[in-house]
DNA sequence: TATGAATGAGCGTTCATTCAT
DNA sequence: CATGAATGAACGCTCATTCAT
């Protein structure tokens, strides 16, 4: 009963955080999103901080579940059996699937990105979430590389926080103008990811 | 006389934001920051969100100035006697000053973009802070097609939006962490850009 | 069972109550204290207060006890076989040991004294603190007023009345301040009064 | 105007002070005791303290007042032309007299010397209250020691810690207990002290 | 233009109390 | 007896906004 009315707060405050935002959701509109009185939210979570930190958690959850069932590796180590190139192709795909269907969860952690530079609670749930969701890219990054000709300048950390980067740019730019056209970016940074993976690297780049 | 308090208000409006976010910072914080009376900020805008917008506009004035000021044409059109690989390695370089100088203003931002998703009047000034900004990397793209032995499939407008976006990605790990290497990462990027420049495109790239 | 319960939970009120004062002091932080879940102690006791006035009774008891053990009659009519001017003295002796041992008691107390000018339950209780303490130099007074050659003016409970407010005074200045010199403020209390009943009295005291 | 109104919020703090006690009083009270808006007291004050401090100030005043318009000294140094004896009996007189007549200030000093015991501003309050109150006595008990014929073991402080500590104890014993004879107690305090002036001290006191 | 006093709604949080189990 | 979930009113405090001067 308890850690079900606990869940029925958390989903509340996951709905009003991506409806107003973090600081246009006060603790009574959770409460009200709930259906329990103000108090009731108090008792579970100390701050009104811990409790959107929850929500954050839990909005999060249904993405990595999604990630593992579509044979991406949450850990180091790439899976026997999936060829890099491939699994690189499906992060593309899944990332422009993603964009479509997370719409909510996107607008939630834009948001924290804001709130988090200058709130360290959050700051530290933001900070994990993107060490998270890069190294995702890091462990397909590298598998990638291990089939390159020429192995790149640039280390796979390095290469993964640019396509991770690109990503969240991307998606940024989608949030801010819903006609933005979010598959055709992520396309034409697969198109550039994989010429660079195809052709080697390093040799022609021209540097200083 | 008036347009200097005016100007006065704003810039305090503008430290006020970088210091403390955008929630965080009240009429009373600009006001004193100004050094005129808590009246005089009303009077000279309606709302505090005008305020803010008008403050925002005034941060990113600077940036734009610099890069006209570095050769990067503002405009559509690729300035006469700047080779488009030139103008690009200039692009990556200019993109890893701005990080190290222009913090204070990625910062606020990046405030923004999660303020504007949920208030109209800000979420109309990042679109345009957004606009402009990827305008420039297009026509750089755009300049380097041109210049490449096979046409991409992607029009430089949704390479320009995935490579805006890796930019603003890496700023945001930047920010979120002071200890990420925006440099690498900028580097990375970079590498394999100039890789898919020089080799063609699509013949090689999988595509279902 | 039950009853040891009860104990605990008052015991705990009592700790509660010293380190926090009355007002800061939360029915959690008891039931906390004492081990309880917060329910039980509405169950022993119907109200906040209730439950505060018994603690304020438990805490006096120890004091009580003690002053009896060292032969001071907590009743009318002096011991048999202790001297008046002997009782005294060691009424002014345990005044001071009382100062140094009783600290937890005084903070107390006096916290009430406070509470109880505008919550009768508590008033309740402090008058009858301050009634029963009173009464024990009542009896002193009027045991040395017997063997005062001259007698003064001043009945015994009016010059027990003076004294007790003198313990009471000086116990509060050095709540207030650690580092008040209550035994100096006693010594010369002691002196004073001693003079006094040696000298007799009245008759050199300037009236209008 | 801005001071008449920040006076007329701290006679309101003052009056709901004395009808409510410190912790029952809240600003919302004072608020509309005062006929103001309830932001206004936090325009004035930042904290509910500080604007209980300034109440208690506002309390002390009219007495203050009123000992140095009786010729009783507020600093060192025995004023030429009143003797010393004289000032003691005025001192004794006047504190019937403020027994009788500012039970209001009484009662708000005595919840202070609660709330001063577990917060620290109040606490600095009520100390620098007690100092200077507690100089006064010592003022003129300095001057009735020049006079004493055998000087007291005790020193003049410490005698003037014990005469005020009973001057306080017999003001708790008044509030707490309106049917309490205070001058009796004020009365027998002046007939136990002028025999001690009279007769010289130390040389008949039982010491151990 | 410029001031800053004044307003009042709203915030996060606390807490005595109730009650189903 | 005992638990602890649930309530809801109250608190101190903040702040955008208004307005008389």
């Amino acid at each position: 009963m308890a850690d079900q009315t606990r869940d029925r707060i958390v989903d509340a405050a996951y709905r009003a955080l991506v409806k107003r935002g973090y600081h246009e959701t006060s603790m009574k509109d959770i409460a009200e999103e709930a259906g329990v009185a103000l108090g009731l939210a108090h008792y579970y979570f100390e701050t009104k901080e811990d409790l959107l930190v929850a929500a954050i958690e839990r909005g999060c959850a249904p993405l990595l579940d999604e990630l593992s069932r579509q044979g991406i590796p949450l850990d180091a180590g790439m899976s026997v059996g999936l060829d890099a190139f491939e699994a690189a192709r499906r992060g593309f795909e899944l990332t422009k699937e993603e964009l479509r269907r997370y719409r909510e969860l996107h607008i939630l952690v834009n948001d924290m990105f804001g709130v988090g530079l200058h709130n360290p609670k959050i700051g530290a749930a933001v900070r994990q979430f993107i060490t998270e969701r890069r190294a995702l890219v890091s462990v397909i990054a590298l598998a990638v590389i291990a089939r390159m000709p020429r192995k790149p300048a640039a280390s796979a950390d390095a290469i993964a926080a640019a396509i991770w980067g690109a990503f969240h740019g991307i998606a940024v730019q989608k949030l801010i103008d819903p006609a933005f056209d979010a598959d055709g970016a992520v396309d034409a940074l697969a198109e550039i990811v994989f010429t660079f993976a195809a052709a080697g690297a390093a040799q022609e780049t021209p540097r200083r």
